[in-house]
RNA sequence: GCCGGAAUGGCGGAAUGGUAUACGCGAUCGACUCAAAAUCGGUUGCCGAAAGGCUUGAGGGUUCGAGUCCCUCUUCCGGCACCA
């Protein structure tokens, strides 16, 4: 036979199944019956990086499950796409000086041809990019799906918010006499998609803003990674999604999903729901009062002074009450400019000030008691404001301690907490730590917001018919320096009034999935017959297998989630959930345990790999070097070994007859193997199937003979392992078609036991010995040949034991 | 600080409460070769000449039997972090 040449047989295979387009997905219509069967990987940032050899890791196993599921038979959605919308595909564009669009191109063009090589089984026809303005289309669409919804508490889900128009209209006698430019301020209020205001991290040397993660802290304040400039807040109008009006559900239904549990409890941690009681403080000699949350309410008795949240709006209204003002607004100045990671430095000691002239009364006994303000009380929690009970409370009693306030030791009792707010005129709320995302970006390269102002200020829709609304080029798409996008200096487009800013990058990401499923479509985002059949409750719940980095758990995964569920309360998609199983891959360092990075010169490209050794080698590897989901370190000189096997099985072909029984000695190890192959690759357990067909291997090796029809059912398990080499001997058996829709191989459960049994025999749980018998001997048999055993009999020097412990199969345990 | 996860040969790792170290890498000895590579075969946890003893981060416990279950602790990785 020919020798093992890697690289024409892997060109040959990937020429050949795109032209009989072996991995095409059928529609739903297509389909026939045949079971859907949803494997979806995270799709890339195409950066102009291009892929190292970690990144495909977690392709690979998915390309695994995906055509051990297309061999079974289901028709498999196996996609790819690219997530091409963003800052860094941004900040390329502008370090190399081209157009975004450009550079998006020719680095998705770099993707393409990199993952092309390692042989994945992707139904390319199906690709989208975010980008595409036929793509993100619909990305506006849902925008204004969710823009025009409201959540109505008392059904728990979005409704459109012309139906909150008629039930102000009937119910609000003020309603019919609002403004246009009122009632839209109203409806704002209610909107899941909604304009407000937030405070940014401003950088005024580079006219920008900066994500948290690009500032660092300097000797005065924070500073900009990028040149060290000087960075503040500033209050910048935002678009937001109203994700808390999900908060509940959003943590009741991961109980359903089959993800890794520390995922689940990132995101409820995150989510951070927490129950407990508002309660009102009249301010004294004032109407205003202090709404305080606490989870505490049974400690109210015990509460000596309030604080409130440097950034309360309170303080204004009070501001003429405050008798030592110029102290107190010092104190806000001071907390405004803290940075965050300053502010919220657990070691720090709590500062405040006391608002002199102000006090609060307590509801439950009308005490009064002291007013300050804090910044250990954040203004986004809660309502900003806290009742201090230094005696059950750390905090407090820190503050209290520093500021030498009272405190007062009172029982309290958890279970009394309703009672008591009920007694102090009070309300039980659910609180959630997590805030509404903010949804819009001073930037260029985004989707544009499908809106417009007029001169009035009256928002309007761009046109169902009228989507999409395409980013407009701009000469240059550079931060502009007053910290508005790039668009705000685009005549026509301001003139038109259309909204400046852009949609964030996980915008094209939070359905992407749900487009694969009918990735032409010109009339809806997906058709309801794809969606029905691809998302099914009763068949399974969406995306059967998704597998992706852990590090978006509380971006991506719970975003996707959110929009899912809109669209689901709306009809437009059949399950509750986009995900059903999730796994995450591991990272593969470099061989110094580092991460991989061109910092640190240590990393590999997959394209040398695939050269040099195959992508069958790398694919294996990969698969083999370790568990799923761990981190490990790549390693190029244990590669060979894979490299090895697969001319070892290539070489074991030339020995393939046609042969009858007698002659060959691997059949237990072969089944073994089919069960074990079939078993870890539904559970993530590749490296373990791996090293169950290398077993296989090394007995057929010793076998005298190897049966045709046997090494045939060995390629089939190897197969979604290393395709290329599997398909080429498939064909020089005589295969007639593909080996990658040929059936998965089953076991023979007789098969996997042996006549003959070695049982190891202990004296006191030492192992002194072993004795093989036939399967069927009995216990006593057994028993009784353990202590005839010679080492046996030297060990019990005549003693008699207590107790014979026999576990079938295994050993003999006599405890003397 | 809190919440998750992990710790096993020289290295990556395997192990339904039942022979710890499978499988692979490396190392080493041998065969083949003029030689080398490749390939094939043997050996390879530690101590010991052997008999035997010891060994899954540390210490305790449950059990005939613990890498696996329970308690205490150490280190490392990930997440959150004044959340009232």
């Amino acid at each position: 036979m020919k020798s093992y040449d890697h690289q024409k047989i892997e060109k040959k295979w990937q020429k050949e199944w795109a032209a009989k387009k072996t991995y095409k997905t059928l529609s739903a219509a297509a389909a026939k019956g045949k079971k859907p069967f949803y494997v979806l990987d995270m799709f890339p940032y195409p950066s102009g990086a291009g892929l190292h050899v970690g990144h495909p890791r977690g392709y690979i196993g998915s390309d695994v499950i995906a055509r051990k599921k297309r061999m079974e038979g289901y028709n498999v959605l196996h996609p790819m796409g690219y997530d091409a919308f963003g800052l860094p595909a941004e900040q390329y564009a502008i370090a190399n000086k081209i157009h975004p669009r450009k550079a998006v191109e020719v680095n998705v063009k770099t993707f393409e041809g990199q993952l092309g090589k390692i042989g994945f089984s992707y139904d390319w026809s199906r690709a989208v990019n975010t980008t595409d303005p036929e793509y993100y289309k619909w990305t506006q669409w849902i925008f204004l799906k969710i823009y025009n919804s409201w959540f109505d508490p008392a059904q728990n889900k979005a409704r459109p918010i012309a139906e909150l128009e008629t039930i102000f209209e009937k119910q609000n006698p003020a309603w019919k006499g609002m403004s246009a430019l009122e009632k839209q301020a109203v409806l704002m209020q209610y909107r899941l998609a909604y304009e407000g205001h937030s405070e940014v991290n401003w950088c005024p040397e580079m006219g920008t803003v900066l994500a948290n993660d690009e500032i660092v802290d300097g000797p005065d304040g924070p500073v900009s990674e990028r040149g060290g400039y000087p960075v503040e807040k500033r209050s910048m109008r935002q678009w937001f999604m109203r994700i808390t009006a999900y908060g509940d559900r959003l943590i009741a239904d991961l109980d359903g999903l089959a993800w890794p549990e520390h995922i689940k409890e990132i995101q409820r941690n995150w989510i951070g729901k927490s129950e407990g009681s508002e309660i009102d403080f009249a301010v004294h000699g004032s109407d205003a009062k202090i709404t305080v949350f606490t989870t505490r309410a049974d400690t109210l008795y015990g509460v000596t002074y309030v604080v409130l949240a440097p950034e309360h709006p309170l303080l204004d209204t009070l501001a003429s009450e405050i008798k030592n003002l110029a102290e107190v607004k010092a104190y806000i100045k001071e907390s405004r400019n803290k940075d965050e990671m300053v502010r919220t430095a657990l070691d720090k000691p709590k500062t405040g000030v006391e608002l002199r002239g102000i006090s609060a009364i307590n509801p439950i006994n009308g005490e009064a008691v002291p007013v300050w303000i804090g910044d250990y009380v954040l203004p986004g929690y809660g309502t900003g404001a806290v009742m201090a009970v230094p005696a059950h409370d750390e905090r407090d009693r820190q503050f209290a301690e520093t500021y030498n306030l009272h405190t007062k030791n009172i029982p309290a009792d958890i279970s009394n907490k309703e009672k008591y707010t009920v007694e102090a005129g009070g309300r039980i709320v659910t609180k959630y730590k997590f805030r509404d995302a903010v949804f819009a970006r001073q930037r260029y390269w985004g989707e544009p917001i499908p809106l417009s102002k007029d001169q009035e200020g009256l928002i309007h829709e761009v046109a169902e018919k009228k989507l999409p609304l395409e980013l407009p080029n701009v000469k240059t798409y550079e931060p502009s320096g007053t910290g508005e996008s790039p668009l705000a200096s685009v005549a026509p487009w301001v003139k038109a009034g259309y909204e400046t800013n852009t949609m964030p990058g996980w915008a094209g990401s939070s359905w992407y999935f749900l487009r694969y499923a009918d990735p032409k479509n010109k009339k809806a985002f997906a058709s309801e017959k794809e969606l029905a059949y691809w998302f099914n409750e009763q068949h399974h719940g969406g995306v059967d297998v998704y597998v992706g980095g852990a590090e978006h758990a509380t971006g991506h995964l719970l975003y996707s989630r959110f929009w899912h569920k809109v669209l689901y309360d709306y009809g437009f998609v059949p399950t509750k959930e986009p995900f059903q199983l999730l796994r995450n891959q591991g990272i593969i360092l470099a061989s110094d345990g580092r991460k991989m990075s061109k910092r640190w010169g240590n990393v590999i490209n997959p394209d040398e790999i695939v050269a040099t050794y195959g992508a069958d080698t790398l694919r294996l590897y990969e698969m083999f070097m370790g568990p799923f989901d761990a981190s490990l370190p790549w390693s190029t000189e244990s590669i060979i070994g894979s490299r090895r096997f697969i001319e070892r099985v290539w070489r074991l072909a030339e020995k393939v007859v046609n042969v009858t029984k007698g002659t060959i000695s691997y059949e237990q190890a072969l089944h073994k193997a089919i069960k074990k192959v079939s078993e870890d690759i539904e559970d993530f357990g590749f490296n373990t199937a791996v090293s169950a067909m290398m077993i296989c291997l090394n007995e057929m090796e010793k076998s005298e003979h190897v049966a045709v029809s046997d090494f045939e059912k060995f390629l089939q398990l190897l197969a979604p392992f290393a395709p290329h080499v599997a398909e080429e001997l498939w064909y020089e058996l005589g295969g007639k078609k593909s080996i990658h829709v040929s059936g998965w191989p089953s076991y023979d459960a007789d098969k996997l036991v042996s006549q003959e049994v070695t049982i190891v025999v202990q004296v006191n749980s030492k192992n002194r010995g072993e004795i093989t018998v036939s399967r069927d001997t009995s216990e006593h048999e057994v028993k009784a040949l353990a202590l005839a055993e010679e080492k046996v009999v030297a060990q019990l020097a005549g003693q008699t034991p207590k107790k014979v412990i026999y576990v079938p199969g295994r050993l003999v345990n006599i405890v003397l």
